[in-house]
DNA sequence: CTCCGCAATCTAACATGTTAGTATGATAAT
DNA sequence: ATTATCATACTAACATGTTAGATTGCGGAG
């Protein structure tokens, strides 16, 4: 009878964290990769508190590795440190995402005009050889891997940049995003219309055709930040609580 | 006689480190700021090992802050970790200028044409401001300060995106250039281009005009890179040894 | 019922002890 | 002289102890 100390087991979060034999690097690392798909599979609720005793429980390491990747995820973005109080799953903000959705345009803008103008063949053809593997996808009614391979398109175009941290960087813009995403239910039609709007972007960068490039990619990505606006209004338990002066 | 332990004192970039009471915050965000510091004036050289120990008691804190500082310097390319062997400052790589500078451009021509097409008569005022203030400087001769009112041209400029993160985001890609300058002699008759150039870039905006914007303003921070490009044959000393197999 | 103070109990931040992998330099073998 | 071996002295990575500020919840005064 001493279960009633506290009001109520209520799973936190944490007791969905995914075992660091799953990931490879420092326990830090690992650590770090485990909250982060925690945070981002929305196991761990946007406002909700990290207890790091409860995590170093549940991953079996000590709090120096778990005190490096909340500072990780601190800097991304993804928890808020109070100082002296605690750390918590940050909310959605309407301006953050907005922000991520700029920055992220600004970054893939520069790549397709860069890329337009220097791909090769061989390139070419994976993009379109990707182009081909999302319809497979949407035949197969498989949409965790359309969406993966919606994610390879992007990242392979940023990649024919010959740069290597644009993908990460715009990744890490982009985070945001794509966790408010999550709670989007899908707009019927909306799939048919993306892999058209990818054709048309993998069309102008074969063309070698930079202006184009940068007006399909830009209408491309307008169209998620367009569906994901009404969010705020729909679930406003998850957004920070609007400035209450 | 006991001083032949050691081949040399060789003041070892630490003894310059600036005291944490010129910084504000946690004492782990003032070591990483005095640090930064350190590295980005050349106190420490590129190549130059960071001991812990040293830095500690210079600094007069404990192993904690300081690891905390280094993770963060690491996150953002100026120092390279090698497990269980030692913390390096990271030499300069052509490449990785050339990919700061890549970023940095997608970054502020993004902005540039943002701006351009929001911007009010106050903040046109507030740039025609800090452009006269440039000329002061130049007229006095002060070129640290000048150097300071074209960091802050560029800052304010994006700043009135209305985003935040979007400066401090082009600064950490911008970072590595940074430090490389430094080691640039100034070019006769560059200072003066430089002006003309950013008058250009604010005149655009003013026009509201966004496609001149960015035209003025890629061909401005083209310049740079340009300049920087020499660097590599005359202080191969500062670059990473292209890689020997 | 509301407001205020106070103490128990949280937390991050900081300090320090421990472990294990890596480089280095002297020495021995060739 | 050159290479191989091995002990020593580094280091990052990890674990754990300590401190001080913030929150919370309870009880009493108004």
């Amino acid at each position: 009878m001493d279960a009633n100390k506290k009001k109520q087991a209520g799973k936190s979060g944490a007791c969905n964290l995914l075992p660091l034999s799953r990931y490879e690097g420092t326990l830090a690392v690992r650590t770090y990769l485990s909250l982060k798909d925690a945070i981002l599979s929305l196991a761990y609720e946007p406002g909700e508190i990290l207890r790091k005793r409860e995590i170093c429980d549940v991953l079996g390491v000590s709090r120096s590795p778990v005190s490096e990747a909340i500072a990780k995820l601190s800097a991304e973005g993804l928890v808020d440190v109070v100082p002296k109080a605690g750390t918590f799953v940050s909310r959605f903000s309407m301006d953050e995402i907005r922000e991520g959705a700029f920055l992220r345009e600004a970054l893939e803008l520069a790549a397709v005009e860069q890329v337009a103008n220097i791909i090769t063949g061989e390139q070419v053809a994976m993009l379109r050889q990707n182009l081909k593997q999302q319809e497979e996808m949407i035949a197969a009614q498989d949409f965790a891997g359309f969406y993966d391979k919606d994610a390879e398109l992007h990242d392979l175009i940023m990649s024919f940049t010959g740069f290597r941290r644009i993908g990460q960087m715009a990744q890490s813009s982009w985070v945001q995003v794509n966790r408010a995403r999550h709670f989007n239910l899908p707009t019927p039609g909306r799939i048919q219309e993306t892999i058209e709007e990818h054709k048309k972007i993998v069309d102008a960068i074969a063309a070698r055709d930079p202006e184009k490039a940068r007006k399909v990619t830009r209408d491309h990505l307008r169209q998620l930040i367009k569906y994901l606006e009404p969010l705020e209004t729909k679930r406003p338990d998850l957004f920070e609580a609007p400035s209450t002066k």
